[in-house]
Parts: C-alpha cells; structure tokens; sequence
RNA sequence: GCGGAAGUAGCUCACCCGGUAGAGCGACAGCUUCCCAAGCUGUAGGUAGCGGGUUCGAGUCCCGUCUUCCGCUCCA
C-alpha cells in the first residue's frame, strides 16, 4: 500500500463536495465569497470536533464550565476589549508600490524622521494637526496631510496615494427600529468577550474557585479584506475558545501549562506530531503579554490553527472601567509570603482560542489519502481514503448485507436497531461489498460489518476494518461493544 | 486591494479555424449474490457562472460582473 500525498489542496475541496462535507454558501446564485456551508458529513464531523473539544474542556477538567454567549452584545463591549479603536484604522494604499499603510502609522513615522533630523517644533505641529483629523474622521484633511508634507511610501518612494478608506472588520448592524447611531450593534468578531462580561456572573452562580476556565464555541464574524483558501479564512467562522482565570503571578506557569496541554489534545486524535509545531509571537497583540500559535502543516503550508495567549488583565480591567461595575475576586488562600489571604483581585487570564473551521479543514487535509493497493494477483487497485480519527468519524458503522435476500436484510436491520442509540450507524445493501467499502472508505467511516449466510449459522459477522483493511469475524453480539470502545 | 489562472453534468475533463454540447467516473432503478471499486440492462442530469456586445449564428471572440485557486498584501 502506498500513500500519495502532494498537497492536492484542490481534490480534498472536490471530495468535501462530493461528498458532502463542505459546499460554498448560495452556491445557485454564484456563491457569498468566503462563506461556506457544512454539508451531511461536514456537519456531523465538524459536530463531533467540538463535542470532543468540549468534553475536554468541560468535562475532563472539573475547573472549567461552559457558556453559550450571545452573538450580540452591548457596543461598549467592543470600545473597551478595544475593537473599535484598534481595528477600524483608516488605511491609505500606494499606488504604485500597492502597499496598504495605517494613516497614523505613515504620518506616525514621517513625524519620526522629522525628529531625528532635528526637526522636533514640526514633528509637534504635525501630529497635533493629525490627531485633530482622526478625531472628526476628517479623511479628506487627512489625505491633503499627507500630500502637503510630501510623504512618501517607503516602497515605491512615491506620493501617488489613493483616498483614505476605513477598514473595519467587524460587522453592524441596528438593532430596534430606530436606526440611529446609538443603535448600532456589532457581531462578535471573536467569541472571548462574551466570557469576560460573564466572568462574574459564572464565578458567583457556579461557585468556581481561580484557577477556573469558562469554555464556549460560537460563530464569530470578520469582514476580512481577503479571505481566501477554502474553509480556512471564512468571513464567518467558529471558534472554540477556553479563558483560564488565574492568580496574578502565576499566568507565566499557566501560560506553559496551556500551550502544551492543548498540543496533547491535537495529538490525542493521533495526529502526526512533526505535522505541528508551535510559533511563538515576537509582535503582541495590544492585549497579550505572552502569545504563541499551534500551527500545522496543511496543504497549504504551515498556517495556524490555534492560539495560546497569555491575555493580562487586559480584558476584565477593561470591562471594569467602561461598565463600572468592579470586575474583583476575593481569593481567601494564604500567601505564604504575608500570612494573610491573597484578598481581592483581578485575576489574569489565559486563553486558549482555536478556529473549530480550522480543526476541520486539519481533520479533513490530514485524512485525506488516495492510496495504491497491490492486489494478490498482481494488478493494482486504488481507493480514496479519509484517514479520520474513529472518535469524531461522521458515521462510525456502517451494516452492509452481503446480499439483499436470504433473510440478510433483517439481521441487518436488528444491528442497525441495537447500534443507532449509541453511534451514528450507516445502512446499505445496494451494489457489491467491494463498492460499498469503497464509499465508506470515502467519507471516513472506520468499520464495516457484512452480514452473510455464515451469520444465520453461527452468529458472527465480517467487520472491515477501514485503516489497515483486514478484516476479521467476530460475534454479532461484540459489534457494538467494539465500536463503542474505539469511538468513545 | 493588486497581479496571474480558471469557471461546460455531482467530480475530473473534452469540444480542432465561432455552426445550437460529449466522455470517464459517480448517482438512480433492475439483473448478477459476488467478502474489497470499475460485469450486464436501463434511467436521470448541463441552455456551457451571470449579464451585455459583435455576428446570419458564440461554450468558442470582446466588455462587465460574480466566484474559486495561486502569488503579493492583510490576518486582533
């Protein structure tokens, strides 16, 4: 058996079609750009990721509980998690050199050079001058700004600039009737603030003592400026994300704890582990303190799929100040240091933050095979294979009569009845038991169960195995058994 | 956003100099009862992404638009 594997980026986006995993969004009236929609399979895969992330999570550590926050949320939450501020830059293009500039950024540094040429009374004037601009959103002075002080663009050296646009990456829209200002709302562009603004209402209601985590997964929106390459930049996406809240001074060691517990939950699906590989930030995000990316190694190279931040008290500071509402927690363990109780805090937080869309497309790359098989009689066959954890496999069995006659569909049928409450189970007897391997090997299903005349006489049936595609009789009573302690 | 390539049946593709669409695989119904696809019979499915133009006539030429992939850029 030999495996091909030349990062065909482009079958794994057929076979996602073809089989049902992913299909563009609106694809009947030419498709939404960078929205996708989850097909049968797609659906019950991408479910069975996040079932697993969340029993991970809350589950198997009793000091992380679950939300599920509103998509919605209060427009203030945005200005002090610093979204609005921070991501809705007025931007200013080259047109020569094509190069995007910050239009702070690009007076920031002319000011700069200004300076160090001794040029400090100017510099002064100017940044005032640009200050005054950004605060009335006046573009169009901004524009004129930048063209009366000749500033250049670093690449092309030139000054022909395109108009100032702004940029903002998160969506509006109103909420009421009334469709003034103050009634714009935003889709959440990441899910993490809808933990922060409960932090208080779960630490209390749930009686969770720090260290604790709050998990969710939610759809969280970003008008990208570029989305591209398949599922894995969407304008709409889901994220699975934890926030671990610790004592102030222990982040460091919890940071550490994070970044390689979340690595093991990767390679708990079986994973390749030289397929990961982590990349730690040089450049922080204006909240993090410490923050590194898991990435893997997809078709497309190695791209991020999860990230590790170590996130201060950046966010909960934040939310104290914009709602005034204290965001503390009375931590009554000694310090061993004073004697005393550590007292009153806002904790420090870690997050772990991975793209669900991202999972999938990980899932579905690394799984994706189209295998050689040698035959005994020395021809060669082949088969496409999707390689995908039996835990998180859209079906996890399929009953396939040998024939459609004989009293075969019925036994069938029994099995299917004992299997369907605890597994996913996948019935057919159309076509022959070669082809029908074929198509469970197609869409990840990792075992087979042919019922046969030999099951009317003894009770045992052929289970397949998908991987290795041996396979070997066993009782018709250890079916589920078996299944059940591979998937659960 | 810029540049490149592409968009014909579910998938992969063909259609030479413009003359009203074909194949393989797949799907469906049946035969075969066959423990690893590609045996037999039959069926369905496309007005060639969408819109406009040139032409007697366009999938084929031109323009626009949408979408996708690649490179650059961006990525909290």
């Amino acid at each position: 058996m030999s495996t091909q594997q030349d990062n065909n980026f482009q079958a794994i986006i057929s076979h996602a079609k073809e089989y049902g995993f992913v299909f563009q969004s609106s694809e009947i009236y030419d498709g939404l750009s960078a929205v996708y929609d989850y097909g049968p399979n797609g659906s019950e895969l991408k479910k069975n990721i996040r079932d697993y992330w969340w029993k991970s999570m809350t589950q198997l550590h009793e000091n992380i509980v679950g939300i599920d926050a509103a998509i919605f949320m209060h427009p203030t939450t945005w200005k002090a998690s610093g979204h609005v501020d921070n991501f809705s830059d007025p931007m200013i293009d080259n047109k020569d050199s094509k190069k995007r500039y910050r239009v702070d950024h690009l007076i920031e540094g002319f000011a700069d050079e200004l300076e160090t040429k001794g040029e400090e009374q100017k510099a002064r004037e100017i940044l005032q001058h640009m200050d005054a601009l950004l605060a009335k959103d006046d573009y169009a002075g901004l524009k004129k700004l930048i063209e009366d002080n000749k500033i250049k663009c670093a690449v092309s050296g030139t000054c022909n600039w395109t108009d100032i646009r702004q940029f903002n990456l998160m969506f509006d829209t109103k909420l009421g009737s009334v469709t003034d200002e103050a009634d714009t709302i935003y889709l959440r562009p990441e899910t993490a603030q809808g933990i922060f603004v409960n932090f208080l209402n779960v630490q209390k209601t749930a009686r969770m003592k720090i260290p604790f985590g709050i998990a969710q997964t939610g759809k969280a929106f970003r008008n990208e400026i570029v989305a591209r390459q398949f599922i894995f930049r969407m304008r709409e996406f889901e994220q699975m994300e934890m926030q671990f809240f610790v004592r102030p001074g222990t982040e460091g060691d919890w940071y550490k704890y994070w970044k390689e517990a979340r690595l093991q939950w990767h390679l708990s699906l079986g994973i390749d582990p030289s397929k990961y590989r982590y990349h730690d930030h040089i450049k922080l995000a204006h909240y993090a303190k410490e923050a590194c990316d898991i990435e893997f190694e997809f078709p497309i190279g190695f791209k991020e799929v999860e990230g590790i931040h170590s996130r201060s008290d950046f966010d909960l500071t934040q939310h104290q100040v914009y709602s005034k509402k204290k965001m503390q927690y009375f931590d009554a363990d000694i310090d061993e240091a004073t004697g005393k109780p550590y007292g009153n805090y806002i904790p420090y937080v870690v997050e772990t933050s991975i793209g669900l869309d991202r999972m999938f497309l990980l899932i579905l790359s690394n799984a994706y095979h189209e295998e050689t098989i040698n035959k005994e009689d020395g021809t060669t066959d082949s088969r496409v294979v999707l390689h995908i954890p039996e835990k998180i496999a859209p079906n996890k069995l399929a009953i396939l009569p040998l024939t459609k006659k004989d009293g075969l569909p019925e036994i069938a049928r029994e099995l299917m009845n004992e299997c369907k409450p605890y597994f996913k189970c996948f019935y057919e007897e159309k076509d022959a038991i070669g082809k029908r391997y074929r198509r469970q090997d197609a869409i990840g299903t990792p075992f087979c169960v042919t019922i046969d005349h030999q099951t009317k006489e003894d009770n045992t049936v052929t289970i397949r195995y998908r991987d290795s595609m041996l396979q070997e009789r066993i009782l018709l009573s250890k079916v589920k058994d078996l299944v059940l302690e591979a998937v659960m």
